[in-house]
DNA sequence: GCCAACGTTGGC
DNA sequence: GCCAACGTTGGC
């Protein structure tokens, strides 16, 4: 089993919208970088447990605990010209993005980024690095276990 | 709204 | 395959 972090702006979808979604769990679109693609296409299965993160917003930080419920299946909006997320070059044969789904198992209190800074314990984490700016990060074992006991209620 | 950092694009 | 230009991200 993985960890992740896995970002979303609250103005688009918050916490409090995937738990009023049924079964609290919401499809993962929209991503359109290569990495966090792979991460979801190659990597990640269902349990894989997910830190929802509130970005681009007044409080960015850890806003609760999530996993993986279905694992990675094309972007239905890759396909749409109407869409946005609309990629002429994507094709249903060879579809080039993919969602995972990914239900929010508890709401936290928000952990923000200067309180993750302030522990030695977590200064690897992608998310405190400077420039970083992928929206969906591997988490070290230790490091979910860490904040999980100690920052999060 | 600023701007540093990073990813993508496209001409050569 | 290089790299300058451009677009996007995201904390502040």
């Amino acid at each position: 089993m993985r960890y992740w972090l896995m970002k979303s702006e609250p103005s688009v979808v918050g916490i409090d919208d995937v738990l009023a979604m049924p079964n609290q769990t919401v499809d993962w679109w929209g991503v359109r970088n290569y990495q966090a693609r792979n991460f979801m296409r190659d990597q990640m299965a269902v349990g894989d447990k997910v830190f929802f993160y509130h970005s681009s917003c007044p409080q960015p930080g850890i806003a609760g605990l999530a996993e993986v419920a279905k694992k990675a299946y094309p972007d239905r909006m890759q396909f749409d010209p109407e869409s946005p997320y609309f990629d002429p070059k994507s094709t249903p044969e060879n579809p080039r993005w993919v969602n995972v789904d990914v239900r929010v198992t508890q709401k936290t209190r928000l952990v923000g980024l200067d309180e993750l800074r302030a522990h030695p314990e977590l200064a690897h984490l992608r998310i405190l690095q400077r420039g970083n700016r992928l929206s969906i990060t591997p988490i070290d074992p230790a490091e979910w276990d860490f904040i999980v006991r100690n920052l999060i209620t």
